[in-house]
DNA sequence: GTCTATAAAGGGATAGAC
DNA sequence: GTCTATCCCTTTATAGAC
């Protein structure tokens, strides 16, 4: 824990760096969101270097470069995946009501994943399937807050706030509906006849979503 | 369109074989079951010919002899698959009583899960990703179920038999919810705290969603 | 039909010039 | 920091004996 000297940030996994660095962390930023990209249409194995170098017009060994192997790369993409998901529950609080907090909650997360629905492709491979990231810690958080975000559900049920649900199914299968429309977003597509979302779209689903949960809970 | 010779049947795909061809049948569906397996374990890409072929005991080349490429492998893997699913929805009737419709669509569904959980994994790539099987004619065709069968559930809303749902994107959620039990049940076991989903916990999932299901069309 | 040995291609990783 | 050329291992696929 040596003090680290003036203007050098003390970054233990070398994350922001304040005065220099700028064309590093630009570059790190660039690589990354090519690789969620890839790494989104063809799972981790089937995405090659080649293909995300040459998206970003960049030679693969800068990538080796910035991020050493391949496993590395993909083990930063989740990381930086699993940190902005992690903030979408925060509403779900004990002492929050409950019609507001579950509209919140679900509003955010459709949001997140009509803005990076790559990223939440990726987090569903991490999940469901053997890959570099799949036993690691900041999962086991992801699992943590789900647990407690189930206890808050139940505690409202105690309450006779809600009707009667299983906290942790309950967030489950919210969970489930959002991650749908990122993952089946071709299926989708089929079936409501566009090539895309567009942004009316995704209100509709948000209401559509909001509704389901609500009425489970008999607060609509 | 030759006419079959005599105790040889008529088959475009090659399927079923009457007479000769019962060790044919049988490797192919030893071959199929490790590939199930195996593809839902690591995808398309990240699974490979060799470790299908060992956990069955069997040597690489056999299985490029009964399949030819490992494309032709995981295409002839989700025709299986698809053609198992494909009527879990048939009990949704406009005339059916909505209640006990539901109720049986998503246990049978869920007893799918159960029985072949590697099977809804691999099919959730096929959605997902771009794989092999991705843009085959049969997946248009679930995507008409979906399409058909949630113009029932719009008509039981005309017909005031359940509370209003956008028929599509009721049974997308229902679908969503039920996936999610496959794909995620590393996640789950996690949250549960245990190794593996038993019996018991099957029939207590089937009844949360069920019940959230009816609660969501007003006839619980 | 089954198996061993091997050919052929693809892709991760690195050396070393600039 | 950036790029080209290349190494080398893995994996698909096949040839050919049994």
């Amino acid at each position: 824990m040596a003090a680290a000297g003036p203007g050098i940030a003390a970054d233990g996994q070398g994350q922001a760096r304040p005065r220099k660095g700028r064309i590093r962390e630009e570059s790190r930023r660039r690589i990354l969101d090519a690789a969620e990209r890839i790494f989104a249409r063809h799972g981790f194995a089937g995405a090659t270097m080649a293909e995300i170098a040459q998206s970003i017009g960049m030679p693969k060994a800068n990538i080796h470069y910035y991020f050493g192997t391949k496993e590395e790369l993909y083990r930063a993409l989740v990381v930086d995946i699993v940190e902005e998901w992690r903030h979408t529950s925060d509403c779900l609080t004990v002492d929050a009501e409950p019609r507001a907090a579950i509209t919140q909650f679900l509003r955010e997360k459709l949001d997140l994943t009509r803005r990076r629905p790559h990223a939440a492709k990726v987090f569903g491979e991490v999940n469901a399937r053997a890959v570099p990231a799949d036993d690691q810690d900041y999962l086991e958080d992801v699992r943590r807050v789900l647990e407690s975000k189930g206890q808050v559900i139940d505690a409202w049920v105690a309450a006779k706030k809600i009707q009667p649900v299983d906290g942790r199914h309950f967030l489950m299968a919210l969970w489930a509906m959002t991650q749908y429309y990122a993952d089946f977003d071709g299926q989708m597509r089929g079936v409501l006849g566009k090539p895309g979302l567009t942004e009316p779209d995704w209100g509709y689903i948000a209401d559509q979503v909001v509704s389901y949960a609500l009425r489970v809970l008999g607060i609509e």
